[in-house]
DNA sequence: CATTTATTGAAAACCATTTTCAATAATTCT
DNA sequence: AGAATTATTGAAAATGGTTTTCAATAAATG
């Protein structure tokens, strides 16, 4: 599907009682011009403006990022601590899923039809009306492993989320783990 | 597979240099006792620990989520707006995902080998060391939009995820958008 | 062009979570 | 068992991402 023009987007807004204005317009061609596979920050994005030599203010990035999940236009990902991201919605992009390294945060994006099934069949099945299904894989990158990342985890034990920042103390055994995400 | 007992709790802990305390044992069965389908957020775990006579401070409980996830003992999971929730990941319970309304948060459980194939078979051909995998739907239960919600998303749309929280400025139209998750 | 009202930026407020630090107590070591 | 070591705790302060406030500005509408 063809990506917003300022008109597409200015209906858009204005359908629903919003306003086209330049900082939208900014905003959103900084994501329609961002590489496949990139997912933006709050920050991320406010650094990228003002790199741009945009000079729009924090509150506002974070109102439009609202205002875009909340239209569809962008979609909103829980990849790392602390803060989302937003990438791009479908079908300006295509439905994806991903799989992230808790260690270091590499993301790699991948498809799944079959998926996208379930999680709409489910929806269904519930009459929920479905606004975003997305299948988050965690676990160690090869580089993470081979940089001395261990995890024995019990016996038995078949899918464990991981966590980063315990105490102070875990130095010794594993200690990368305080590490921030 | 069997729960943890006060003694396979203590050498799963001295294992790795970390102690017993009374603290870890009750927060441990407050989520052995928990029913099924329940999430806990840190303050919801908190204020059962009070209700129960227990007086455990807050930043232990922050500690103790983080530690049992870390050991795999707990799973987190990204359930609603502004806080995480955790629950006894497997094989104490069994691995399922989730359908959750983004308006009233009501939260579904379902379970698909299908997906937890997929997600290990995606972690294997990239070399990652699989820790947790989640399928979240996100969406407007029945309930919810009967009560009133709507969401006329853009034509040609197949998958958005939704926001709360726009500007106060939304009364009108989408009213109960402003709400808190 | 005038009117209405959504939007913006800057600063303050928020709030879930983390950290600090001194006191306490679980383990380990005689 | 008792002493030594050091992980853990609670209370309070700090943090940091996000949200709100509010007065000024500027889209939209007619
Ligand atoms: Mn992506
Ligand atoms: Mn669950
Ligand atoms: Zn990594
Ligand atoms: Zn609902």
């Amino acid at each position: 599907m063809s990506p917003h023009t300022s008109a597409s987007l200015k209906a858009l807004l204005n359908k629903r009682g919003f306003r086209l204005t330049p900082q939208r317009q900014t905003i959103l061609y900084v994501f329609q011009t961002l590489p496949q596979g990139n997912h933006l920050s709050a920050e991320d994005l406010h650094q990228i403006l003002r790199r741009q030599g945009e000079r729009i203010s924090l509150s506002t990035v974070y109102r439009t990022l609202h205002l875009m999940a909340y239209m569809g236009i962008l979609r909103e990902l829980e990849l790392a601590e602390g803060h989302k991201h937003y990438e791009l919605n479908s079908p300006y992009t295509e439905h994806h899923h991903h799989l992230v390294c808790v260690q270091c945060n590499q993301t790699i994006e991948f498809k799944s039809d079959l998926i996208d099934r379930i999680g709409t069949r489910q929806a269904e099945a519930e009459g929920y009306h479905l606004l975003d299904c997305q299948l988050t894989i965690y676990g160690i990158c090869p580089e993470a492993m081979q940089r001395g990342w261990s995890r024995t985890l019990p016996e038995g034990w078949r899918c464990s989320q991981s966590q980063q920042r315990l105490q102070r103390s875990d130095r010794d055994s594993d200690s990368d783990m305080a590490s921030r995400g």
